[in-house]
DNA sequence: GGCTTTTTATTCGAATGCGAAAAAACCCCA
DNA sequence: TGGGGTTTTTTCGCATTCGAATAAAAAGCC
């Protein structure tokens, strides 16, 4: 038997992550994954292996040589909350140890919600969620609207929730569940559930577009969400748009690119009043890609992508929100206007592609948090 | 006398860059700013001691407690040199060992240069500075117009050098000089200018504003300036502009905010035979910034400003280039027109300032990527 | 089946980096 | 002038991590 020592906590939870992912799935690869020698490696998985965290799966026959002894994640050994809210509703989703989506809850708020009740409606969620999930709760993700500070653990400001200012969101609750709580922008958090769940898994480099009640950006570069100085990276609903516009008729690019805006642009019905469930369907059902005004919408679309891709000379942009609905012919067209008016964009390789993950990204983007923050005891 | 390990290369190099940036002063600062225990760091300067890189110098008092052996760079170490350059002329810098400025050569091309000419004159610039900086060359910085590939160390495309194509610059300039060469796209090798020269070393994250013959930016997040997926980031001359303009006159950006171009708007005059220094001169003597000329101007600059600012979220935008000459008055025109335009910004504290560095801030910029590059042998 | 080749995993001695404690160097104050 | 307090630096033993060699496990080949 080999001595034991002890180990770093930090590498431990790296290589966890390494294995779940699928990057490593030997003790050599992971090696390389993690850039530490195959001997400490050994060790490593070892230990992990006697605390139930991973398991041996058989073996993995290359072209010549040992087989690989395959590693893999126990799925039982405990759960990662992910909770993504806004002034409306609260999502919550459970992910195994092995990273796969187990349960779904969702929750609507009342009208003018007060930040105590989300607070308390969010750890409702997760009691619900913990009723099924197998195993000890390891760690929660929150995904938070507005203005977000990470390192502090806060959340800063959102215009839709009255109260919400300097809501020390990791204290409350960490101290009620007494696991980790780690939080990011709701936004940033799709960002992560792409790269978790979606498309993201092989970039590095990608952009979130987030049309939904307002319109936001998230940055992916180099496999990191850029949070900015401020806490604000992304907000570029507040651009004035037209950008230059006739005067007295300045505006918004909210006002001009958020979903229901869209909507109201392409279906001509002032959908102020519409539910977020009659949005989609009527996106869903919207076949008319043809006419003037969807060529406007594109046309906005593919300025605002053209001017970002310039600006961080990224190479996907993934279309969030309800309006993936739209499909498939809507990046389409974005990128072929975006390509016309910008003609610089074709050698970059510009592409607008829709998430395939659903209404529940930002929350499994906060799981994927969860899963990135913990490390074993 | 303390056993002599033999330690890392690359953590010698990081400690020599902490002191000789100032941030690490004594052996338990640096120890705190490079992440490693004070006993470690003792036998890592002891080496650095031995090998004439470090020395004591004298001591530091605090309010109390045992004063700090002050810890500095050998000026005479060796030195580093830092070039730059563009179709027209080459810059090439030389730095001792402590960062300090020593030389300058600067040289002008020819009309219609091709690349190994250019190669070569580079070559002849090292040469020239070799022969009055003291110690050995341990290092050379390249800052590089048009596209690069870092990593490589290939000049990728430059407009205005015909055949500027793949050029394998590490590999030429290092084979000859024997020592490592490393590249960085000249705006890029501005922005750590800024950081080692310039206002950037307090900043973490700023924007380079790079109005010359084109127009671009360089973006410094969290201390590392980014590259872009394709080399490209920051290259937004090529925005069309005005962004929505009628139909059929619609420029580029580089076409109103370049530094010719400006100073075409502003004076009136067609500058486009104008020699770089005359344009200096017709700059610095502009006086009058009351005009509709002067605030469509700004106005322009301003509104760009304004659009990276919501995107990235970055404190700072430093203006380098020919426009400095228009002095702190510009930039605060651009500062105001932009918080009247964009009120968002006057949140995110917008700043604009002028460079306090002059021609040679490529050259310095190059520099910096050379003494960041270097490790002790 | 035994041989070589190839790849993966483990063993084991060596050494590098760490932590705790000691030493050093200075202050202040009686 | 000597003791207590404070901060920096060094000493020293220990333990984790590494590297090289070794073992293990399979394929191919004759």
């Amino acid at each position: 038997m080999r001595k034991n020592p002890i180990v770093q906590r930090e590498t431990l939870g790296a290589a966890v992550l390494q294995v779940r992912s699928g990057r490593a799935t030997s003790r050599t690869t992971l090696a390389k994954a993690l850039g530490i020698s195959p001997s400490t490696t050994g060790l490593y998985v070892d230990h992990l292996i006697a605390e139930k965290y991973l398991n041996e799966s058989g073996l993995n026959q290359g072209p010549m040589g040992r087989p690989r002894r395959l590693l893999s994640t126990q799925a039982g050994a405990g759960w990662f909350a992910g909770v993504e809210f806004n002034a409306h509703r609260i999502q919550a989703v459970g992910v195994d140890f092995s990273g796969g989506l187990k349960q779904t809850v969702e929750l609507l708020l009342p009208d003018e919600v007060m930040a105590d009740q989300v607070t308390k409606a969010i750890l409702s969620c997760v009691a619900k969620l913990a009723e099924t999930m197998q195993g000890p709760l390891l760690s929660v993700g929150l995904g938070v609207p507005g203005l977000v500070d990470v390192q502090a653990g806060v959340g800063l400001y959102y215009a839709f929730i009255p109260d919400w200012k300097q809501v020390p969101l990791v204290e409350i609750i960490g101290s009620k569940l007494k696991v980790p709580v780690i939080l990011q922008n709701n936004l940033r958090a799709i960002a992560l559930a792409e790269r978790w769940f979606g498309i993201g898994h092989s970039l590095n480099d990608y952009v979130i577009l987030g049309p939904r009640s307002g319109f936001g950006i998230a940055i992916v570069q180099d496999g990191r969400v850029i949070e900015g100085a401020h806490h604000a990276a992304g907000e570029v609903g507040r651009w004035p748009w037209p950008l230059m516009g006739g005067a007295g008729e300045v505006k918004e690019l909210h006002h001009a690119l958020s979903a229901p805006a869209t909507w109201r642009r392409l279906s001509g019905v002032d959908g102020r009043a519409k539910l977020p469930e009659d949005l989609r369907a009527g996106l869903a059902a919207f076949s008319d890609s043809k006419g003037p005004v969807w060529d406007a919408v594109c046309t906005d679309y593919a300025r605002v992508i053209g001017l970002l891709h310039m600006i961080i000379d990224t190479g996907v942009f993934i279309l969030h929100g309800p309006l993936t609905m739209l499909g498939e012919r809507f990046c389409q067209s974005i990128t072929d206007v975006a390509c016309a008016l910008m003609p610089a964009l074709r050698e970059g390789g510009l592409k607008v592609v829709p998430s395939t993950l659903g209404d529940d990204a930002g929350a499994l983007g906060a799981a994927s948090q969860a899963m990135e923050a913990w490390a074993p005891a």
